[in-house]
DNA sequence: CCCTGGCAAGTGAGTGCTCACTCACCTGGG
DNA sequence: CCCAGGTGAGTGAGCACTCACTTGCCAGGG
């Protein structure tokens, strides 16, 4: 149960957004990862959050707009799952590694529908926008999972004969891979050991 | 140099599909991943491979299947390089993978345009015939890296203690990290011990 | 308690544009 | 003169976005 004492969270200021704005999010999300950027059509993006055409573009001056703001809500929840993990562990580095996989993990398995946004950055990255957006992300927990392996090696907790920067790299990666297998419907990504089993192969 | 035993190889059978074939799909090539799918549009593909919009049709009943024919293309050379090292070093597990490694890393420096195919692909994951290729390529190359893994662990050439089939996909999965390296310009990536650091990840 | 004016929120037919694909026609070598 | 190979204006469908309009809520005067 998280504390009230701020009221300038995401939360609080939907009001002000509009009393519509969550729930076009969150089902934009949805239609976006069903299909993809440009087949998520601004007709079916309204009909599925249960509103007409115009209201859209009441809350969202562009539909670029709308599937920026679905990455950033989606990513935000990414980093407050790993600032969580932060404050319980961040002291002990190799645990810290161990659990922002696991949550991770957990949170794909959790929001199917969010799995394919990166790739969808990805494919737009001819865009400066898009590119900025998927940058932002990717270099914040290659930078994050840096310091961390830097931290663990130093402590001895894991093996020494690594590059902290190539591994941080790979490591983040990983989670690119972990789309990768959930899109292909590779059954290796339900067995229970896999996560044991691919953390071995760097810790 | 290969051999030239073969007549049924793709080069010979250019003619046979038309003569400006290979141009057209080389051109496409660059425009598709210059771009993406959707905003590589017909008009732009007969421009690049200079020809007109009637003649693609005549070469590709539809730009759909131009796409998956630009696919096929480019995931056959690099599984050719693949087996040209399996015949040089498959007795070698250890050596197979390393080469293999920077058989791909040296394709996607030397072929830019067509490191965002894989993404692309995904991307429009969506539709059945796209997954579906996506789908051959990394499960050929999963299982022919989990069966080299395999091998150099009861060779005792490698560490014991991996799982081969999760460190297979993540092995495979590496190479959608080395493209997300290159979209963002990570200079990590052009590191010269950038590989071997790589490697030793696993091996 | 009712009436009413104002206005934030919501609507969806309409607009102009772009696209994949077609087809009637052209061209040059044998 | 035939025809494989090439052409590009044309077509209908679908798109993002607009705008003149409707709805429902609530304040405050009678």
């Amino acid at each position: 149960m998280p504390m009230k004492a701020e009221p300038e969270t995401a939360q609080e200021t939907e009001s002000a957004r509009g009393p519509r704005y969550n729930e076009i999010l969150t089902a934009s999300i949805e239609v976006f990862s069903r299909t993809n950027y440009e087949k998520a059509t601004t007709a079916l993006l309204a009909k599925e959050a249960g509103i007409a055409e115009g209201t859209l573009y009441r809350y969202f001056p562009t539909k670029k707009d709308l599937f920026l703001e679905c990455f950033r809500y989606i990513t935000n929840q990414m980093v407050e799952r790993y600032i969580d993990v932060y404050r319980r562990v961040g002291q002990d580095p190799r645990s810290y590694l161990i659990e922002v996989a696991k949550s991770y993990f957990e949170f794909l398995q959790e929001n199917p529908s969010m799995r394919l946004f990166m790739a969808f950055v990805l494919n737009n990255s001819f865009d400066q926008d898009f590119r900025d957006e998927l940058d932002r992300f990717v270099m914040f927990n290659v930078n994050a999972t840096e310091r961390m392996l830097r931290l663990a090696i130093e402590k001895g907790e894991i093996r020494d004969d690594i590059n902290p920067r190539v591994g941080a790299w790979f490591f983040v990666g990983g989670y690119f891979t972990l789309i990768l297998m959930s899109e292909l419907d590779a059954d290796d990504f339900k067995h229970p050991d896999f996560m044991d089993d691919l953390l071995k192969l760097f810790l």
